[in-house]
RNA sequence: GUGCCCAUAGCUCAGCUGGAUAGAGCAUCAGAUUUCUAAUCUGAGGGUCGAAGGUUCGAGUCCUUCUGGGCACGCCA
């Protein structure tokens, strides 16, 4: 990732259009790691000149390159070099210092304004009640959490909405199978796995027997009109579910600026549907009421059923509205699985035909399935990962490597009881969100125990790793007396140093384009390649050794490391120990 | 059947608006710790980028077709 507005990437640029008027976009690109003793920051394939010049690109480059020989000093270079088609830039030390020199106290600076007076409503999370908490829904729950504090970073506005999914037929079978194989007691001994048993118990028998399945239906609409013990059943499931919920959220560090069902949107839903009809789009089918959109090449969106109950899509674009006039978003974006994308594209094609004429700012951020060895998971058959069992390992795993680990370590640097106790819960924590924000969003994850507790390579606690060896050198930089102030300046005399200042530096682009896809793994490369940079660097130079003023400039730059480290990884709500 | 998504090393994945010799991690093997935390680093092996065409000076990337897999397609959410 390049980030093209640095200032010596633009005076770069404005040079080279000045040089040839006829290009349209310089075309810049990362340098590779040629065999060479010094790197080169950036490379400029010529092949773009080579049409318009008539000339073989080769030739360009040389042209190229004499050019910017001679405009060297003006534009901060050390070494220009034509190799085949392409212009390698090496920039002077002092310019790459003059850039970390802007963002010294917020490595992050370049981006801080880039989304400012946007206004995003973000719908996540938004589990259903009377369900425990299953891995999956970490997928939402993460990728959400980490889009909010993304754009938040990022100068935004945001309101975080958890839309439980505590209305529908759902309710009818969890009532219905409550009646005939639960009672009180056995619900209240542990409510949510007991529901969620009762909600598995009726998907079997209702396989023998189809009858169940209406008197679902049946008591749904009642539920739907109000009427009484419907309502206290449901009351009372969503109660003891929430309170469920809410330790899980506490334990992730996620909260939420609206907590509204989508019972909350019932009273709604009854305008909605009369704004739907009064533009004519609704019309009968097969006894229910839809919106026709085959001229948008999708299948109808249900309004109304037979029984005249409402669906999904009905609350859905209720509570559309509702977000539009209430918040008066730049952006509504809505972080649900990839399954239901047909559903989105219909309710925004709906809203817009009555007259929301939102278009790019109703988002849908689809996520993959996370899948197991035996196929997708489903909470109606049973074979669901609880959240909270992943996380109860990963700590447990932590704890015990944090223990073989301790054997090694000088009497100094051991840990108290309780400091491992803690650094386990960050580092199990870290592990089971980096690992759910490593891929791309969009991909399927499967489930492998394996893999979610491994710290080591890509991981979560590799990155807090490196944050603790960055606050280790400082701390031992104190210990041994070693001074150095924001004047110190990394010298750039090593390789690694430099390609760690271009991590630096590029940060910030990786952060809005993140926002800009909805696409935290983003964010998650970029931070593995700025802790991969700085531990080859900490490998080759022994960093406290040495001449002052270079060790004092390394110093400062290893401070700036572990700042934007940190900044990275709370991004994805990822906290780091001191010590580990 | 129709639509959408996916296919890159044994496994999990990067690959930014098309550009140099397709890169990481895991696993395997070989190394590095009297020196700043070895949850690290270095190296090796491992690839017809699902297949075939096309566009282009240039395709993992764009277009078409095909194959394989996933998801969705009216009274669930």
């Amino acid at each position: 990732m390049l980030d093209r507005r640095l200032t010596y990437f633009s005076e770069l640029e404005r040079f080279i259009r000045e040089w040839d008027e006829v290009c349209q976009a310089v075309v810049f690109q990362a340098a590779p790691d040629l065999e060479n003793e010094k790197s080169f920051d950036l490379a400029i394939p010529c092949f773009q000149w080579s049409k318009v010049k008539k000339l073989p690109p080769a030739k360009i480059s040389e042209a190229l390159a004499a050019a910017l020989e001679l405009a060297k000093d003006h534009l901060g270079l050390d070494a220009v070099e034509s190799l085949n088609a392409y212009v390698n830039i090496r920039f002077r030390s002092d310019i790459l210092q003059r850039e970390l020199a802007a963002r010294e106290d917020d490595p992050l600076r370049a981006s801080r304004e880039a989304l400012a007076g946007e206004r995003i409503a973000i719908d996540f999370s938004s589990p259903n009640i009377a369900k425990p908490f299953g891995f999956g829904h970490l997928r939402s729950t993460n990728i959400g959490a980490a889009i909010c504090r993304i754009y938040q970073s990022l100068g935004a506005e945001v309101v975080r909405i958890n839309h439980l999914g505590d209305w529908g037929t759902q309710f009818g079978k969890l009532i219905t199978a409550y009646k005939h194989f639960g009672n009180a007691d056995f619900v209240k001994g542990d409510p949510i796995n007991n529901l969620y048993a009762l909600y598995v118990k009726f998907h079997e028998e209702e396989q023998k027997d189809p009858a169940l399945m209406d008197e679902a239906r049946e008591w749904f609409v009642k539920l739907e009109q109000g009427n009484e013990e419907a309502r206290e059943l449901w009351t009372w499931f969503r109660d003891v579910s929430f309170h469920e919920f809410k330790k899980i959220y506490d334990r992730l560090g996620v909260s939420f600026d609206y907590v509204t069902g989508e019972s909350f949107y019932n009273e709604l839903m009854e305008a909605s549907v009369s704004l739907i009809e009064s533009k004519s789009l609704l019309k009968e089918s097969e006894g229910a009421q839809v919106v026709d959109l085959e001229s948008y090449g999708m299948p109808p969106c249900l309004i109304r059923k037979a029984d005249g109950s409402t669906l999904y899509a009905t609350r859905d674009i209720a509570t559309a509205e509702y977000r539009m006039k209430t918040f008066e978003p730049t952006k509504l974006v809505y972080v649900v699985g990839s399954e239901q994308k047909l559903h989105f594209r219909q309710v925004f094609k709906v809203l817009e035909l009555m007259g929301y004429p939102w278009g790019e700012r109703w988002v849908h951020v689809d996520f993959g399935l996370i899948k197991s060895d035996q196929g997708k998971m489903s909470t109606r058959k049973g074979n669901i990962i609880l959240l909270e069992d992943v996380l109860n390992q990963a700590e447990e795993r932590a704890l015990q490597i944090i223990e073989e680990k301790e054997l090694t370590k000088p009497e100094e640097r051991r840990l108290t009881p309780a400091e491992k106790k803690e650094v386990a819960k960050l580092v199990g924590l870290g592990a089971v969100i980096f690992f759910d924000l490593k891929a791309k969003r969009t991909k399927d994850i499967i489930f492998s125990w394996e893999d979610i507790l491994n710290f080591e390579g890509d991981t979560g606690p590799y990155l807090q790793y490196s944050y603790v060896r960055l606050g280790s050198l400082l701390e031992r930089a104190k210990a041994e007396s070693i001074k150095w102030s924001k004047a110190d300046w990394p010298l750039l005399a090593v390789e690694e140093e430099r390609d760690l200042v271009r991590h630096i530096l590029n940060f910030p682009a990786a952060v809005e384009a993140a926002a800009k896809e909805f696409e935290p793994s983003v964010i998650s490369h970029e931070l593995l390649e700025l802790a991969g940079s700085f531990n080859r660097f900490y490998m080759k130079v022994p960093i406290l050794k040495g001449e002052s003023d270079q060790v004092a400039g390394r110093m400062h730059l290893i401070e700036m490391t572990r700042k934007l480290l940190r900044q990275g990884l709370e991004l994805f709500g990822i906290q780091c120990p001191d010590r580990m």
